[in-house]
DNA sequence: CTTCCACAGGAAGGTCTGGCGG
DNA sequence: CCGCCAGACCTTCCTGTGGAAG
């Protein structure tokens, strides 16, 4: 830089390596990551456990269902057993397989089936395509191989509910009584309690032989995970005392999940290392909140049907406005509403009725993107008061993206009358 | 006390899309 | 391919209402 050259990228490099990481390894804290040990859950591995040893005699476990809201563990509960489990058959000389299966991403019975099929193809050559085969086909190839392999395999099913219709589920059932050599159990994974209640009786007896509930954790049972995980992930001294009591006490708040402790942690830690800052402080822990939360926001407003764009466009506007004014920041559902109609003739929208836009309003209030509170303003009447989340700032250049949006940009509004009120 | 504003928000019905069984 | 149905999305019409002004 003295020289007036440009930086060469290795120095650009160097510097970052140079620079003191407060991370022995960033992979703990991630919510991919698998630990070894999942404090608070030992009563939920045993029980686990013995639904499952039977495996290990090469006989089939009772199918099982798990419940419990997002991070609390379910997932990394099945697989530590599972590969527990694996790990024991080996030494035992009984083989258990057990497939583990994402159903958010393997969502019809075909492809279920056939990821299915292709665990087994590293002993027998033949290998199912992603399509051209009947379902049928699949189902009957992978009988044949299970049969020729005489294992138990356990598969597991996670989120489950996303999983489309019930044949996939029926088939599963279905086949351990068209096996003769080999056996295999299912075991479901999902946070919706009443899933089951939309299933096919038939289904449902046969799937649902067993089940557990995971509790969402408290927050002394989120610290100690989040002290378990910090002791591999950061450096030694690297974080605050009062820094995990609050990340724990945050997302104990929400719903005892875990994986949002984690990351409100992790975004922390990497906020002060970008600031090369020695330490992870309580200030850090609280930007990540906000970090976290914006991310969230932005990722719904850009999804955001473009009426609600345009609405919540118009919330913006008057927004900067009555900034501008020095006044409250506070509007109505009736001013919202003209300056969208306003909107929509300029982009050339077909407006929606005022009805309609309330409940645009109190959409974009249950996403926190804005907050919407009835209120009683006597004589002038009841109506809704909205306010524009203290996260929601700087969502206009979000909605700027839109090709639509992009000609408001330098639009005025016309009416100036409601400065004085 | 009554009045009465400016909406809230429920009910019912219309339109369109997309999946599904025959 | 067709008819059917469910559900998303809107409209029309409606009754209800908290509380400052009168």
């Amino acid at each position: 830089m003295k020289t007036g050259k440009p930086v060469l990228t290795k120095d650009l490099f160097d510097q970052y390596l140079e620079n003191e990481s407060l991370f022995v390894n960033r992979e703990v804290m991630r919510p991919s990551y698998m630990p070894e040990l999942l404090p608070h859950r030992e009563k939920e591995i045993n029980d686990l456990a013995n639904v499952l040893a039977p495996a290990l005699r090469g006989e089939a476990p009772s199918n099982i269902f798990i419940y419990g809201k997002t991070g609390t563990g379910k997932t990394a509960v099945v697989k530590l057993l599972g590969k527990e489990l694996r790990k024991k058959g080996e030494q035992k000389g009984k083989k258990v397989n057990v497939i583990y299966l994402n159903c958010e991403i393997i969502d019809t019975h075909y492809r279920l089936l056939q990821n299915i099929a292709n665990q087994f193809i590293n002993e027998w050559n033949d290998h199912v395509p992603f399509t051209g085969w009947p379902t049928d086909e699949v189902y009957s190839k992978l009988k044949i191989m299970m049969d020729k392999e005489k294992s138990v395999t356990i598969i597991v099913l996670d989120e489950v509910d996303k999983l489309q219709g019930d044949e996939a589920l029926y088939s599963l059932t279905r086949i351990n009584s068209e096996l003769t050599n080999a056996r295999i159990s299912v075991i479901g994974i999902s946070n919706d309690l009443k899933f089951t209640e939309f299933l096919d009786p038939r289904v449902k007896s046969s799937l649902g032989e067993e089940s557990m509930i995971f509790d969402p954790y408290d927050a002394k049972q989120l610290q100690d995970i989040l002290h378990e995980r910090v002791k591999f992930a950061l450096k030694k001294g690297t974080v605050d005392d009062d820094v995990i009591p609050l990340c724990a006490a945050l997302s104990a708040q929400e719903h005892g999940d875990a994986r949002r402790a984690l990351d409100l942690l992790r975004v922390a830690a990497e906020l002060a290392e970008r600031t090369h800052a020695p330490k992870v402080t309580r200030h850090h822990v609280r930007q990540a909140q906000n970090k976290i939360e914006l991310d969230r926001v932005t990722e719904v407003v850009r999804t955001l049907p473009n009426q609600s764009k345009l609405v919540l466009y118009a919330v913006l506007m008057l927004d900067k406005q009555s900034k501008k004014a020095g006044t409250t920041q506070t509007m109505t559902t009736g001013e919202v509403y003209d300056l969208y109609h306003e909107l929509c003739k300029k982009v050339r929208y077909n407006c929606l009725t005022q009805r309609r836009t309330a409940d645009l309003i109190s959409e974009l209030d249950m996403l926190g993107v804005v907050t919407a509170r009835v209120i009683s303003k006597g004589r002038h009447g009841r109506t809704t008061e909205i306010q524009i989340s203290s996260t929601s700032k700087d969502l206009m250049e979000i909605l700027h993206e839109d090709e639509v949006f992009k000609d408001l940009a330098n639009y005025k509004m016309k009416e100036q009358a409601r400065l004085t009120i």
